[in-house]
DNA sequence: GCCATATTGTCAGTATACTGTCAATTAAAT
DNA sequence: ATTTAATTGACAGTATACTGACAATATGGC
């Protein structure tokens, strides 16, 4: 044996590994968003729910964790805290008594419009150190990794289950 | 005005952000760490914390909240958890009543040794999907990225402070 | 129609994260 | 030396996230 001595633990272990950029990543993005957004009261996730119950008006809660990919039970502060602020309601479904239907409001729609620029905004600025080409070589790989590893997160993104609702009297 | 319409908002305004796709990708990695590392009861945060006493035996919490660029208030519980496991001891400073110094125990330095194949692991099973080559240029630009970013989090990392604490009695 | 199964929303428990605040203590200014 | 400012660890409050469980309700096989 010329060596049996262990590999020494550098910091490296940690700084090189994928998974803490990514966390790193979204501390930064999650940061960029709220400084960009601050006039607006709406967290990235809540940003996120709002886009989804727009687009899918009358969706569920069940459906609406599967378009958006966040967990059911975390999906449920989510929703109280957008009803709070009188961005949405809730209706009970007509013939599913579990169920329980969402809409924007008027006020929802309007914050969904002006926060608009603002998202935008975040979203450059958190790309902005690299260069056009680096940009859009890092969106490309960051949406198949995603897509790619979609089955290894608790919430698989099902982007169709949006549709189901449109089924049901909504 | 040739066209008054408001842009019709899409699931794209979503899907295409890199805020979210940060998102997807942590909650991705941190679903793996935990999958493949689950014989040792150990989460990415605490891995990481662990690796950054184990390389500075004797540091503060502060300095280690700026070695891995972790929100002190959530490092207390982090530690407070890690303690609890006995992974680690806290000892009070000679010359600073403030300040509590921060060691591996045995266990603490065995269970870092054999965790760490589970973390590769995980590691690499993240960027699996994706070809060699676009690993590397992934990991690159995120780099590059998280390093360009490093000021617009609320705890920059800082690694050199890890340094500040050899001057102390530790 | 009845029973096993699945779905829906909810909740309790744990673990990051960030904001803001605080007392104790130390360092700096003068 | 005394006032001022900064640092340290701790805490309360809010907001994601995940695990596992639960009652109410629907649905399927038979």
């Amino acid at each position: 044996m010329p060596n049996s001595k262990p590999t020494p633990v550098t910091m490296d272990a940690v700084y090189t590994a994928p998974g803490y950029l990514f966390r790193r990543m979204q501390q930064i993005a999650v940061a960029l968003f709220i400084e960009e957004c601050k006039a607006f009261d709406l967290t990235p996730v809540q940003y996120a729910a709002l886009v989804a119950i727009s687009t899918h008006p009358g969706i569920d809660a069940t459906r609406l964790s599967a378009v958006i990919a966040f967990d059911r039970s975390t999906l449920g502060n989510v929703i109280e805290r957008l009803q709070a602020k009188e961005y949405i309601v809730r209706k009970p479904a007509a013939e599913d008594k579990r169920v329980k239907l969402l809409y924007l409001t008027k006020a929802g729609a309007a914050v969904l419009g002006d926060i608009m620029p603002s998202v935008d905004k975040a979203q450059a600025r958190m790309l902005q150190p690299l260069k056009p080409g680096d940009r859009k070589t890092l969106l490309s790989l960051l949406t198949q990794l995603v897509d790619l590893n979609n089955e290894a997160s608790r919430v698989p993104l099902r982007a169709e289950d949006a549709l189901e609702h449109l089924g049901r009297s909504g």
